[in-house]
DNA sequence: TCCTTTTAGTAAACCGGTTTATTTTATAAA
DNA sequence: TTTATAAAATAAACCGGTTTACTAAAAGGA
C-alpha cells in the first residue's frame, strides 16, 4: 500500500511520466494540457506526496539554502541579524543553516567546511578577527559571500556595514562639547578585525583633534570586576569629568557593574556609553548611553544583496553603509 | 584543468574505483590495502576533494540534518535553546536548520513541510499553542521529534520540559511567608500551551489551598503601558501587600515599565515575579527576580535524546523534566 | 598440483529528482 | 489527401554519492 511516493510514482498513478510531473512541479504549465495538468495536481494532493528538495538540489545544482555563520547566537546583535535574514529568505523560498564560530577560527572555518558540502548556495558572515585565513577556502567553492561589519576582500566584495567610524566621532565631539574633559577607551585586545579598529581609531583621531587626553584600557572577556573596579579607581580623577567608551559589546554589561561602586558620580564625574541594542541598558539604572547598530536592517539588506548575487539579478548595492543611531540616556550628561 | 572534483574523478586520478574510493571515504578501510588507502588520501588532498553531503544524504537516507524550529530567535529563551542544542548537535557531526515560527501556527506548519523536503533526520519544536494541528503532518513523515516545555503526543513521545508546575507553587508559598497577602496574575489568554497551564494552575492552586486571594489580569502583545499601569492603579491598594506574578516572559519588561509610578514601594507593598532568564533582570533598579528555566541544559538535552532517537541507541529518557531555579532579586521581599 | 577460502577490488543498480534530445500526436497549410 | 508545423509527452542521461552482488587474485589446505 504505501509505497515510498516518489516522482515515479505521481507519474505511475497519473499515467504520464516523471519529465511532466516534473516540469508540473516546477511551473511549466505551458508545455502540457490543462487535463494533464489537473490531473497531476489531484494525484498529488491525494497522496500528499513531496518532493525530495535533497534530490533537486542534486541535480538542478541550487539547493535554495543559505549559510549564515555568527559568533554567538545569544548576542542580540546576531540574534537581531539572523531574525532580518530569516525575514528575507524565507519570503524567497529559501532555508537557512546557521552555525555559531564562537568567535574561533577552527570552528568558523569546520561550519564553512559543512556548509559547503551541504551546498549552500551563498554565504552571510560575520567574520572573526582572522576570517582572512578562510577566505581563500570560502573562494574556492565559488559561492557568493556577504559579510557583516567587516570589508572582506573576496572577488565581488559584498559587504554591509555601519558607519562606526562617523557615528564614534559624532559621539566623541558631543560628549566632549557636553562638559567630558577625559576618556577612558575600554576595548579588547585592538585585532584586525575592522569594526574594532574603525571605532578605537576614529574615536581616538577625533578626541585628538579636540585635544581631548584619552587612556586606553584593555580589557577580555575573563577580566574579573574587582579587576576592573580597581583600575578606575586608580583612573579616575573625581576632579576631572570623564567618560568611559567601551568598544566591544560583551563588555557593557561587565563596565556597567564594575562602575556600581562609582553609582552617584554618574553622569556628572563619569560618564559611560558602549555599543549595541541591549535591552538592559534600557532597563539599568542609570539608563546606559548607547550606540545603536541596526543589525536587523543589515540582516535584511546582507540577505537581499547575496540573493541577488545567488540569482544573478544586480538589483541591490553590493556594499551598503547602515547609519548608526546614538541613544544619549542616564549615564551621559 | 578545474574539473569539477567528485568521487568519479579521485577513482580515475587514484587509479581505482567509485566503490573503492567510497569505502575509504567511510572508513572501511579494512576492505583495501594499505597502499590503496594511501594513495587514495593523498588524491583527495591535493585535489582538495569535498565530498557532496546532498548525495551522499540522498543515496543514504540520512541528511545529518536536525530541523528546530522555535518561536523567535531574539527571545533569549529561544537563543540559549538553540545554543545547548547546537553544541551537542555539531559534536555528533550534525548540522542545524532553524526556523522561527513567529508563534504562528501556518508559518509553523510551513517550516515543518520545508525541512521535511530538506529531508531533515528529525526535529526539534517549540510548539505554538496549536501544535496539535500539525502533530499529523509531522507524523506523516516519521520522523522522530522533541517537543520543548510541552508533553506533545507523538507516538515515540519525546519531550523535555521544565518543572513549571512545582517551580511556581514554590514561588507561591515562599512569596506568601514573605508577607505579600494578595496577588495578581499577569498573563496572555490562556490557551492550551501546556506551560502557561501549568505555570496559571500551579500558582493559583497553591494560593487557593493558602488562602490567600489572586487576581486575573489578561494582557496582549500589544497592550499598552499606560492602560497596565491604570489598571495597576485601580488594583493594588496600598494597605495590602500585593505580588504580581507575570506568567509570559515577554511580559516582564512590559510590566515592569508599567510599574515605574510605584517603584518607590517596591517591594514592600508590591512585589514583582516573572519568568525566565533575561538579562536585563540583574541589571535594573530594582532587580527583578524571576524564575530561571535552565534553557541551555534544555536543548542540550532535547538534542541528546533526538540524536539517541536518530541513530537507533536507547540512552537518554525520552522525557526528561528539568529543575527550575527561583532567583529572589530586589523586587520581592 | 588442485581446490577452497580469504582478500582486494569493481560493475551496476539505486536514491529522486532535472534536463536535453527525440518521438508521438494534433493542427494547420498546401 | 498529403505535408509541414506546432503541441504534448517521453526516454534516457545526468547529478554525486552508497551499496549489493559479483569477479579476480592471492593465500592456505589437502
Amino acid at each position: 500500500m504505501s509505497e515510498k511516493i516518489t516522482i515515479k510514482e505521481i507519474a505511475r498513478i497519473s499515467g504520464t511520466s516523471k519529465t511532466t510531473v516534473s516540469f508540473y512541479l516546477n511551473g511549466k504549465t505551458e508545455k502540457m494540457s490543462r487535463e494533464t495538468a489537473q490531473r497531476i495536481q489531484e494525484v498529488i494532493e491525494q497522496t500528499g506526496y513531496r518532493p525530495s528538495a535533497l534530490a533537486r538540489s542534486l541535480s538542478a545544482k541550487h539547493s535554495r539554502l543559505i549559510g549564515v555563520i555568527i559568533g554567538d547566537i545569544t548576542n542580540s546583535f546576531a540574534n537581531q541579524l539572523v531574525k532580518g535574514i530569516e525575514t528575507i529568505a524565507v519570503q524567497a523560498g529559501y532555508q537557512l543553516m546557521i552555525s555559531s564560530s564562537g568567535y574561533d577560527v577552527e570552528r568558523e572555518a569546520q561550519a564553512v567546511e559543512r556548509m559547503m558540502q551541504m551546498g549552500v548556495d551563498g554565504f552571510i558572515v560575520q567574520p572573526t578577527m582572522e576570517f582572512e585565513k578562510i577566505e581563500k577556502k570560502i573562494q574556492s567553492a565559488a559561492k557568493p559571500v556577504v559579510s557583516i561589519d567587516s570589508q572582506s576582500r573576496t572577488p565581488r566584495g559584498m559587504w554591509v556595514k555601519t558607519n562606526n567610524d562617523e557615528a564614534v566621532r559624532e559621539a566623541a565631539e558631543l560628549l566632549s562639547a557636553a562638559g567630558y574633559e577625559k576618556f577612558l577607551l575600554l576595548t579588547a585586545e585592538p585585532g584586525i578585525l575592522s569594526t574594532r579598529m574603525e571605532r578605537t581609531g576614529g574615536f581616538l583621531d577625533e578626541l585628538r583633534r579636540l585635544n581631548r587626553p584619552c587612556e586606553v584600557v584593555i580589557l577580555s572577556e575573563n577580566t574579573e570586576a574587582e579587576e576592573l573596579t580597581a583600575a578606575f579607581q586608580e583612573r579616575l580623577d573625581p576632579m576631572v569629568p570623564t567618560c568611559l567608551f567601551v568598544v566591544n559589546c560583551w563588555a557593557l554589561p561587565k563596565v556597567y557593574l564594575a562602575l556600581q561602586p562609582f553609582r552617584e558620580k554618574i553622569p556628572h564625574q563619569i560618564g559611560l556609553i558602549g555599543f549595541d541594542n541591549q535591552e538592559w541598558t534600557g532597563f539599568s539604572s542609570p539608563t546606559v548611553s548607547a550606540i545603536h547598530q541596526p543589525a536587523d536592517t543589515e540582516g535584511k539588506h546582507a540577505c537581499r544583496i547575496l540573493l541577488d548575487a545567488i540569482e544573478g539579478r544586480n538589483e541591490e548595492a553590493p556594499n551598503q553603509i547602515l547609519k548608526c543611531t546614538i541613544h544619549f540616556r542616564e549615564s551621559t550628561r
